[in-house]
DNA sequence: GAATCGTTCTCGCTCAGTGAGAGCTGCGAC
DNA sequence: GTCGCAGCTCTCACTGAGCGAGAACGATTC
């Protein structure tokens, strides 16, 4: 069982950077010379690293198996000319994300200094159902899917968001025959979201490219050809991606 | 012992991104029994993922993981629009790399379309004695990596190469004292490059920020102030950095 | 339908991993 | 300088979690 060693990774957290070997043990609940002996094998293979008596944070290697991943490094590379190109057109918040469970994974995100500040951030996860790049790749992951986030509830997190299964349903059929997805005020007050489905080399999708606004600042339906633009663009290329790295 | 799992985990490589259980199995040299169970606990977890009976690749688990370690994201992160500025400034391939080991790993590179193509990939891996960043960083090092670099032999990848040890700590004295490396077609033919240290909240080098380019297209040493401006730059930003999160 | 290869799954066996506790280190108080 | 405390490091007797051979299953080719 790799439990014990994916206990002490899961320990680390956007907030928790760095932990001492005593907060290891405690979040892990291992024994503390456990909690040491499988530490130290981690920091010798380089999946932790650690200064004398310092505590431990995730090393090299962990970020260097990381950029092998698919869904995150290749889609990322592929992706971020489409996604610069968006930015330069609209100058707001540009994400990318990947569904990941029930929720929304943000692989990369572009924003500028005059962008809204958003709640997603890459590595970051949204709810699927409150999100624009949410619903698109709930709109079109296989039905347990939803049927796992409408079984576990939805969580309100203002006035506007959608917490009924018949309205979401219908509004992921509205995603599925437009091509498009609207968030408006669902996640974060003030704050508007339209995103577009990215396909994979089998016309799966893989990812959803969207944009986030502050209400007042722009019409999100005159924005969506732009991002379904790109997010055809993003398609295409990881189609010639896909044919590039299967000859090889 | 967490060695069975690092070695499935190890498997993964850029040009290995998925992989079937046979070549797991085959590569790791374990049973197939005993790959089979570690696989699948781990696309349990998350950190390989697996489509119907298809190959494996990493998942976007160790992904997210790899986004917490401080020297590949967070560094990354804040050395970005430094490194957009030196290329805005110079239309020269831009690197970042930090040392791992015996070797120059890089974070990030930014690259334009009329940037000559290098060796250097984001992920990827370079000695430290034949390369710019990776020389900044020898010099920086401990003595012992010096000393292991040195016993362990020093490739030669062109006739230019460093190898001799004593002509090498001249070079890297040199370093020191002016703050800045040169390597002039040691990795590759036709490539020169420019390398200044980026410092850490402590004072020490964390990392080192470098220009490549193609004989002819431009003067290294006047290049090197550039470099130099936006090593500083990033390194005053990430003293800035480590007083927000120690203070979280 | 048979042969082959790759994958999945079971379960008897055993040794690799466990974790209590002793020892060590660093720090602060007095 | 000494003491107490907290955190960390290390050892080793013990045992049950992990191992992996081999049977069964599925896909593909002939």
């Amino acid at each position: 069982m790799i439990s014990k060693v994916v206990a002490l990774l899961d320990a680390f957290g956007p907030t928790t950077p760095e932990l001492s070997l005593g907060d290891l043990a405690r979040i892990t609940g291992l024994p503390v010379s456990t909690t040491y002996r499988l530490a130290t094998e981690l920091v010798e293979w380089g999946g932790l690293e650690r200064a004398d008596r310092a505590g431990y944070r995730i090393g090299m290697r962990l970020w260097e198996l990381g950029t092998l991943a698919p869904r995150g490094g290749a889609l990322r590379e592929v992706a971020l000319p489409f996604m610069q190109d968006l930015f330069e057109a609209t100058h707001e918040n540009v994400h990318l994300a990947v569904r990941d469970g029930l929720e929304a994974l943000y692989v990369d995100t572009i924003s500028g200094h005059e962008s809204v500040r958003t709640r997603s951030r890459r590595g970051g996860r949204l709810p699927l159902h409150a999100t624009g790049v949410g619903k698109v790749l709930l709109a079109h992951a296989p039905p347990e899917v939803l049927a796992a986030v409408v079984d576990g509830g939805m969580r309100r997190y203002t006035p506007y968001t959608m917490v009924a299964p018949g309205h979401l349903r219908r509004a992921l059929a509205e995603v599925r025959r437009h091509g498009v997805a609207y968030a408006r005020e669902e996640i974060t007050l003030g704050s508007l979201s339209v995103a577009a489905p990215v396909q994979g080399a089998d016309g799966a999708v893989v990812a959803a490219l969207g944009l986030v606004l502050t209400r007042g600042r722009g019409d999100l339906r005159r924005l969506a050809p732009a991002v379904r633009t790109a997010a055809i663009s993003t398609s295409r290329a990881l189609q010639r991606h896909a044919r590039l790295t299967e000859s090889s």
